[in-house]
DNA sequence: TCTTCTGTCACTTTTGAATTGT
DNA sequence: AACAATTCAAAAGTGACAGAAG
């Protein structure tokens, strides 16, 4: 399963200069917090059934010891500071600081999958003016949320645990319409990486009554998506820090640059910027309170050692929920526990309904073409190990394509690529709006699954230190509540892909992986009574459900 | 007019195949 | 013959820039 070369990326990371590492023990990770007591591989990998009671509070107890320390933090809290912009482009670019994270805590003879998505931050759009961001009116409609699974998922805890786990393949993109299964983003807008690790046993996987998983977001990972950089600070840092860059450094000739660059740092202000603050006088630096800050009623908390907390959801009662910006120094843990009927419906205006959006020619061509690998998409039907070092995007089909379908049977399809439909693990802001008002480049279905969540405002970035900790959520989901939303209602099928992209077929976890959070989504998308969950991490704002 | 986006450029690092040496 | 080390070209990634688009 773990070519050599699959853990070339992780690798590559591992083998990162020293301070980086250095940087990466520094962070809010306690010593590795092993196997809970009485937990036991065989308990881990027993299959269903009868046992599955058993094996799935097992589960939650492992799932509550992994412990997730950003790489690189303290290069991370240096572009956080100065408000971290994050190109993107229609071919799709990596972010840098590339997002890496040291994982302690596993089982090591569990297998997970570790995937991140991205999710907005907030409801806003941000202009950069006056060397500052501000918010320049309502967000656009959120991009179809998609996942990005570590080349090496699925792989055993000792794996994730050997050595830095590298998302630095992860691409961005603006494209709406891409095919590459890279993360669509809107530009200028602030979103937030969260990373998810989701227990994927080869006996106890998603097919198992419980599937445990967790969520884990580090605050100065926020970024606002640019399609070219504003800030002059980001700019150098970048050159600074990414060898990628290195051509721009120190000559002459980029000296020239930086002079150029310079004197966009203090732009002239416009009458419209003076308007803007006016009416948004809480823009310039001003960490903007979240619209959703409160909810922390619908949430447990448990105390956790060493002044951290934990929270574990019961199973089948657990959304997956979004995490508010924290800046306290302590390390938390969120576990969001959804309300019988106490959740909060939130009917964010948008800068354009999805209906308005326009839909040109070729989207629609684009969309109604049969993709070539459509079908073969749907058809996950053996377990395909993940190619290493390739581009490790899902899209497309959600349930079709997962291990649970009943598609089994199918022959793997000549795929290469790994795309899987991403799905928005959290559910959205208003049910009305999602199914009331389909984004039209994307069929319906696949719009109600892919409106995101908003985060509430994280930090300021210019003018807040960055959160010196992290979020994290402990889930336990029950798959038979997963299974009974009925899998056909909303993945999009996949669409086309240039020639010579080949793509694999995921592996039968990651399908499930996808469903199982897809499904997430889609259950609290119908109920219209749990819309959004947050929560400030302190002891104080958390009571039982 | 202004802001944002796109394509292209020159530059760099990364990657992997081919070649050479032991 | 097998393996390791080296070389080199292609691929990929980077920010800058000019012009287009809205």
């Amino acid at each position: 399963m773990l070519q050599d070369k699959g853990l070339s990326e992780s690798e590559e990371a591992f083998r990162a200069p020293g301070p980086a590492l250095g940087e990466a023990s520094a962070a809010n990770v306690p010593e590795p917090a092993l196997a809970a007591p009485g937990l036991s591989g065989a308990a881990l990998g027993s299959p269903p059934g009868p046992g599955a009671d058993v094996a799935a509070a097992t589960a939650e107890q492992t799932i509550e010891n992994i412990k997730v320390g950003l790489h690189e933090k303290e290069l991370w809290k240096k572009f956080h500071e100065a408000g971290t912009e994050m190109i993107i482009t229609k071919a799709g670019r990596r972010m840098f600081p590339s997002y890496k994270v040291k994982v302690t805590g596993m089982n090591p003879k569990t297998k997970y999958i570790l995937l991140i998505d991205i999710v907005p931050a907030d409801d806003h759009r941000y202009k950069f003016c006056d060397n500052k961001w501000m918010v320049a009116g309502k967000a656009e409609p959120a991009m179809p949320g998609r996942l990005y699974v570590h080349p090496d998922s699925p792989a055993t805890g000792a794996h994730w645990m050997r050595q830095l786990v590298s998302f630095q393949k992860l691409k961005l993109t603006n494209n709406h319409l891409d095919p590459f299964g890279h993360i669509i983003l809107n530009s200028m807008h602030k979103y937030q990486p969260r990373l998810h690790i989701v227990k994927a046993d080869e006996n106890n996987a998603f097919g198992s009554k419980n599937t445990a998983f967790c969520t884990h977001v580090f605050p100065e990972t926020s970024f606002i998506s640019v399609t070219s950089y504003q800030n002059h600070k980001i700019t150098q840092l970048k050159i600074e820090n990414n060898p990628f860059a290195k051509g721009f450094r120190g000559s002459d000739d980029s000296d020239l640059r930086v002079a150029r660059l310079q004197s966009k740092e203090y732009p002239v202000i416009s009458k419209s910027i003076m308007r803007q603050r006016l009416i948004s006088p809480q823009l310039s630096g001003t960490p903007d309170v979240g619209p959703l800050l409160g909810t922390h009623q619908a949430l447990q908390h448990y105390q956790h050692e060493n002044g951290a907390h934990s929270q574990l959801a019961e199973a089948q009662d657990l959304p997956l929920s979004t995490f508010p910006a924290q800046r306290d120094s302590s390390l938390f843990y969120h576990c969001l526990k959804r309300r019988a009927d106490g959740g909060r419906h939130l009917d964010l205006p948008c800068k354009r309904s999805y209906l308005e959006a326009p839909s040109s020619v070729g989207e629609d061509h684009y969309f109604r073409s049969p993709p070539p690998y459509d079908q073969q998409m749907l058809s996950p039907s053996y377990c395909s190990e993940v190619t290493p070092r390739e581009a490790c995007m899902y899209s497309g089909s959600g349930p079709e394509i997962a291990g649970v379908s009943g598609v089994d049977d199918l022959p793997p399809p000549p795929l290469s690529c790994n795309m899987w439909t991403s799905v928005s693990p959290y559910t959205s802001y208003s049910v009305q709006t999602m199914e009331t008002v389909p984004y039209q480049p994307f069929p319906t279905h696949f719009t109600a699954t892919t409106m995101m969540p908003r985060l509430p405002t994280l930090s300021a970035q210019s003018s807040q230190p960055p959160g010196n900790t992290h979020f994290s959520v402990y889930n336990q989901l029950s798959q038979s509540q997963v299974r009974e939303r009925g899998p056909s209602a909303s993945f999009p099928r996949e669409r086309g892909l240039p020639p010579g992209c080949e793509r694999k077929p995921p592996s039968p976890h990651l399908n499930a992986a996808n469903e199982f959070l897809y499904s997430q989504t889609f259950s609290l998308s119908r109920e219209s009574s749990l819309q959004y969950h947050s929560g400030m991490g302190t002891v104080e704002n958390w009571t039982d459900g």
